[in-house]
DNA sequence: GAGGGATGTTAATGCTCACTAACAGGGGTG
DNA sequence: CACCCCTGTTAGTGAGCATTAACATCCCTC
């Protein structure tokens, strides 16, 4: 029971892991209120052990936001080019938008909370994956309300993402099939909103 | 200028400058990002004169986030009293929401992130607040959406908070007047959207 | 079957930080 | 005018924590 007893070789499982771990406790004790021997100990080892795996604690919050930040990024781009026409898009970036939501709500929660917690460079990587992300968005609604202003689409697109993202902290006891529907249908309206008369059917 | 230069008497001024400095920072760094000699610094003494003021730090944020709180749940309660039927009151609530968020966006980003950091005792206190707010909205909702069930209004009513409380991280260019009617229509739309078809007008 | 890289372990190390001690000026009240 | 409370100040103090050092295994390759 001294050291070393461990010896597999699943290729990264361990460096999967903790970025598992990682995004659970950033997101239930923020990244501040997360010590290196928590992230260790959930992981199943001691704290400093991680730093065979990354080069810090900084590191490892880098990692988990560039990787979500690109998938939510990399998702949206290919949403919109399979779908038919801007409604289409839309309704799908919608659904994926939500799917991410319900299913892994500690990356969407540590994804807007600890930005400030970044390297500036990671920062900056993460930020246009962000503004990618978010033209993705705008550039479907532009279609589909020509008259509004980008700078209003901006706006309404960042307000829907805050709407789609309160999940994490209010579920209740819905499910979560009723939850999706119950986004879908709010984020649909709120962002179509813009019409002055929504027309019926 | 050595020690004990000071001797004003406007009565808690101090109080309230730390208790603004408070929200400021915390909400720019989060509660563990900022140090007693921040706080300080920030309202013109060093670290330590803080706990002529506040018994530790815990409390100070405790005292931030009661007094928002208790400010939200009064402001609800009144609104909906005064008003004048379920859509008047709807129509309050969401004005005064969106007022308070644009206006004091420190306190809102402050009450939604850091309720962790507290103690117990205020966690509680300022759960139960919430909860009475929400259940002002929700009261509000029903009487509009009779046949919707009430976790479903609670539901909503949360992921319009996540969108009108979006605001802090996101106005961008426009006009605090724009950004409010744009957030008007989308939550009045996003709260409304349970009605299964929309009539015109 | 010897060597070495990958992965762990325990024990420093050094910094940051909340909080406390000891001391001091200032002004209102007796 | 003497006292005393209010509010500051500077110097600890002790705990927590990221990171590094030194050392130990395991398994794979030659």
């Amino acid at each position: 029971m001294a050291a070393g007893t461990q010896g597999q070789r699943p290729a990264g499982e361990r460096r999967t892991a903790i970025l598992g771990a990682a995004a659970r406790l950033f997101a239930a004790h923020g990244y501040r209120g997360v010590t290196i021997d928590d992230l260790g100990r959930a992981v199943g080892t001691t704290g400093p052990a991680l730093y065979r795996h990354f080069p810090g604690k900084e590191a490892l919050l880098g990692a988990v936001l560039v990787d979500v930040s690109e998938r939510l990024a990399r998702r949206g781009r290919a949403l919109v080019a399979d779908a038919d026409g801007p409604e289409e898009a839309l309704e799908a970036l919608l659904r994926g938008h939500i799917d991410f939501s319900l299913g892994e709500p500690d990356l969407i929660t540590v994804h807007d909370r600890e930005l400030g917690n970044l390297t500036d460079d990671d920062r900056r990587r993460v930020r246009r994956l962000q503004r990618g992300y978010v033209e993705e968005w705008v550039n479907v609604l532009a279609a589909l309300r020509p008259a509004a202003p980008r700078a209003d689409l901006r706006a309404s697109v960042h307000a829907a993402f805050g709407l789609l993202n309160s999940t994490p902290h209010s579920r209740g006891p819905l499910s979560r099939a009723a939850m999706s529907a119950l986004l879908l249908r709010m984020g649909h309206a709120a962002l179509l909103s813009g019409e002055s008369t929504p027309r019926p059917s």
